[in-house]
DNA sequence: CGTATATTTGATCGAGCTCAACCAGCGTGG
DNA sequence: CCACGCTGGTTGAGCTCGATCAAATATACG
């Protein structure tokens, strides 16, 4: 684990929200775990028996139809938790988009621990208020942009959130390493990857954006950029 | 207030979790609160002032583009929780598409309430957990789903949610009145409002559905309306 | 290098949008 | 009571954006 990670999660995480001694007992519950990138963590409908904070890596939270059909409805950062608290099952499936290293919990432990620290459960609905709140804006994204509006909203998005990853809290990046291939962006887009190709091209040839490799972006003109989301 | 509506109120609302005597309290810093239909609580990007329980009515969450696109990103019934504590702006509008009766709290009375009984603040966060997995598998349907599923799961749903808001939390209702018209069906489901039209057309010749009324909807063949959704 | 995988590019198609006309219910006023 | 207009919903015709199908390139990896 690099220091940097180690100190977003130690800022930003729920464990935020304990003493050094509460945090003991919590880190001596959980269990350190390594995930290779495409490796699932979980499965949409399996009975929520972990839930995890992410120390390291990039991962997707996803939905998919019978017939293969599938829709990316979270991507999950350093510090960020996972799982379903409190019962029920699981909505979605977690795969490992990068390599990751999460701390994971036995979802009756942390339930149990949960319920004794208050301010652990406050800094969770924080925390899930505050992904309701995302969720509903991409909501919008899924139901009424159009392809170029999409993709344009992507890049910013992306921008912000790797930005955000370092220490010092920096600004939007504007030029950044995806997590994702192509496939994955169009199925967080509501898109086919054709189409995702060939909105970035133009927006290369644009001028908006350089792509100097299949996994980075240089954004060139964010405002032109900013305009295109709506 | 009719009786019913108190019930379910009473069993299922978040203030489930306080004693008699908390609620007494909570209850003083509440306001009664009328809306008719069609009017906002309040807007998209208004920082967040005031939450509220419904009592009675339903009401929709929606977000909306500069060039007057809008998309609902939620329905809320009698139970229901509205609003963002802890600060923060609104990141959706609050309109009543029915009369509606709502208990209403200072955003900032509530939290400091909400502060002192971590039962109330552990059912908060249970019920937001709950929306944002209602709200992922509705990002599916907006990002992958055909005309014809999402109007299909569009039905179901209702009838679902429609259903259960009664005393005796009976099954999914086969016949209901929608709260919403045309078009604010179709600002759910991401199509126009000519699509939608046609679609319930179509269902009704299939025979899977009949329409008494524009309001109303009976559903005739509820396995073969199953298999529509994927 | 050669083979497998990811991406781009091209050509065509069709689901759903747009634009436009029509219709049903319903409250208002003559 | 009935004509009238208004609102909300339906139906039709044509078009467009993004999907689909297909092929050509990159890139990764043994």
């Amino acid at each position: 684990m690099s220091d940097c990670a180690n100190c977003i999660v130690r800022n930003q995480a729920i464990c935020g929200a304990l003493s050094p001694d509460e945090l003991e007992i919590l880190n001596k519950a959980g269990r350190k775990q390594r995930l290779t990138a495409g490796q699932t963590l979980f499965w949409e409908g399996d009975d929520s028996l972990l839930v995890a904070n992410v120390i390291e890596g990039v991962l997707k939270l996803s939905t998919s139809m019978a017939d293969g059909r599938e829709q990316i409805v979270g991507v999950v950062f350093p510090s960020d938790f996972i799982g379903r608290p409190f019962g029920g099952v699981s909505s979605h499936s977690v795969t490992a988009l990068t390599d990751a290293y999460l701390c994971t919990f036995a979802r009756s432990d942390f339930d149990r621990f949960a319920a004794q620290y208050p301010a652990l459960e406050r800094k969770l609905l924080d925390r899930t208020l505050t992904e309701l709140d995302r969720a509903r804006k991409w909501m919008l994204l899924l139901g009424r942009k159009t392809a170029t509006e999409k993709t344009a909203s992507f890049i910013l998005e992306m921008s912000d959130r790797l930005g955000r990853q370092g220490c010092e809290s920096e600004g939007p990046a504007d030029s950044f390493l995806l997590p994702l291939g192509r496939q994955q962006i169009a199925d967080i887009l509501g898109l086919t990857i054709e189409t995702v190709s060939r909105q970035l091209t133009k927006m290369k040839q644009d001028g908006l954006i350089e792509l100097p490799d299949r996994r980075a972006i240089t954004i060139r003109d964010r405002d032109a950029l900013q305009m295109q989301v709506a």
